[in-house]
DNA sequence: ACACACCATCTGACATGCCAGATGTAATGT
DNA sequence: ACATTACATCTGGCATGTCAGATGGTGTGT
């Protein structure tokens, strides 16, 4: 998509099988470029520019960007442009505090429901032991990725599901690039299957003492790998926070 | 601005001096009148339509609608129409869940700042209290505002708050109606002073206790009133839950 | 009386044109 | 040489035109 080639080829959801506007093309097209880091932090685009690259008008463009910034990878400055934002430290903490707390309610939900759904949750910290032992980065990431989604589709509430999985551009844009240079999460795997044991048992108290930790603990983490890695990183130390 | 009275009048944001686009001022005035329940619920309208009736061009009022659609206001049909989405008792649910979890770790955070302010905090507990003895709901509710909002503003996560905010359309919406149906709140004085102390004393178990209580009851409360006076309530029960 | 095909009309999706403000740069004054 | 100003150029904001799909009413055939 970053080759310049129109998206008009693409005119269709091939998972959904719904006809997807060139709104939601191109928004999914930029976020992903923004996700992966190919197009950097700090980048000024103009709507104009992306439209032409991407074949379309600059109406579905605008759309897309007004997306983008309400999701908080953008800023659209008045006959300025549009700026991808950066990403720094702090944004890194503030984002994880954000997920741990929707996903902590989710677990919570998922945990008290009569007709609640585990399978999900206990497969994938099953796939996850079994990435571990294999020492398979790639399969670890996907089932620790199931693990996540399944508590919050389960929970039973779709408006929370929804806010979890629009807040996740953010997290993934974290995490995307600390995924080949951290360590093999051994102390992961054991605190998720903690989690999944908490929400079978419905113990409320250490499944909140278990998400603060495991959450705290993944922020430190990818912190500290930004600190060692700073060069390769799209995620740079925060200055003293400019307001606004 | 339910009066079919051009927006360009009002082309200022007279709170934050800067000038507010048109899209902006559409933006708020329909939500404004989503909210209050001026535009009931299922009311299907055309972006032609409110263009017209507020003197714009369409183009601000696409973009204003996709922004009330992100925040789950109403739901745009492709050659259909764009419909306000009427409130059911699930949503209501929903979306309290929602705020419990965001405000929760709101609190959970300032209470763990070395250099917290529960000023307002505080301020806005006592100012309940007064009210409480006053018998004056209206000063209740806008005290009641002030310290949830103060707290979220006082986390230290400013992404928290924003999203806090904008999560804030859908609680005030549900809670609108309710305001002079209720009883006194007496117990609710109460658990926001206890919130008050626990975020003091830095005891988070027992925040997440009293948040957990305080929000479940609300929540419940909110529903009772919506069974009783199901007839002049905006919200209505959720009939099995036809999939979107 | 009823099923069905037809079509005027309405809708959102998208393209495009124009505008005012912000910017960078070159021309100007000192 | 340097500060200042004038202006061409770029940007997003907004207005408007075109189009295809969806809808609902009408007329036709049975």
């Amino acid at each position: 998509m970053s080759d310049g080639v129109s998206l008009r080829d693409a005119d269709f959801d091939y998972e959904s099988q719904a006809p997807m506007s060139m709104t939601e093309a191109a928004y999914e097209a930029l976020r992903e470029e923004i996700l992966t880091g190919r197009i950097p932090g700090d980048t000024l685009w103009s709507d104009r520019e992306i439209a032409q690259r991407m074949n379309l008008s600059r109406t579905p463009i605008r759309e897309a960007i007004q997306r983008l910034a309400a999701e908080g990878l953008v800023e659209v400055k008045p006959r300025r442009g549009t700026r991808v934002l950066p990403l720094r430290t702090d944004d890194v903490r503030e984002i994880h505090q954000i997920a741990k707390a929707l996903e902590l309610e989710a677990a919570l939900l998922l945990s008290g429901r009569d007709d609640r759904n585990i399978r999900d949750v206990e497969q994938a910290v099953t796939d996850m032991e079994l990435a571990l032992e294999r020492e398979d980065r790639d399969a670890w990431v996907q089932a620790d990725s199931r693990f996540h989604q399944a508590i919050v589709d389960n929970c039973g509430n779709r408006r929370l599901a929804d806010l979890y999985q629009g807040h996740r551009a953010l997290t993934d844009r974290a995490r995307y690039f600390s995924l080949h240079l951290r360590p093999l999460p051994v102390r992961s795997a054991e605190e998720h299957r903690a989690m999944y044991e908490a929400i079978a048992a419905r113990d409320t108290r250490r499944l909140s003492q278990l998400y603060h930790d495991h959450w705290n603990r993944t922020t430190e983490e990818l912190l500290e790998l930004v600190r060692r890695h700073a060069d390769v990183m799209p995620i740079k130390a925060s200055p003293r926070e400019e307001t606004k």
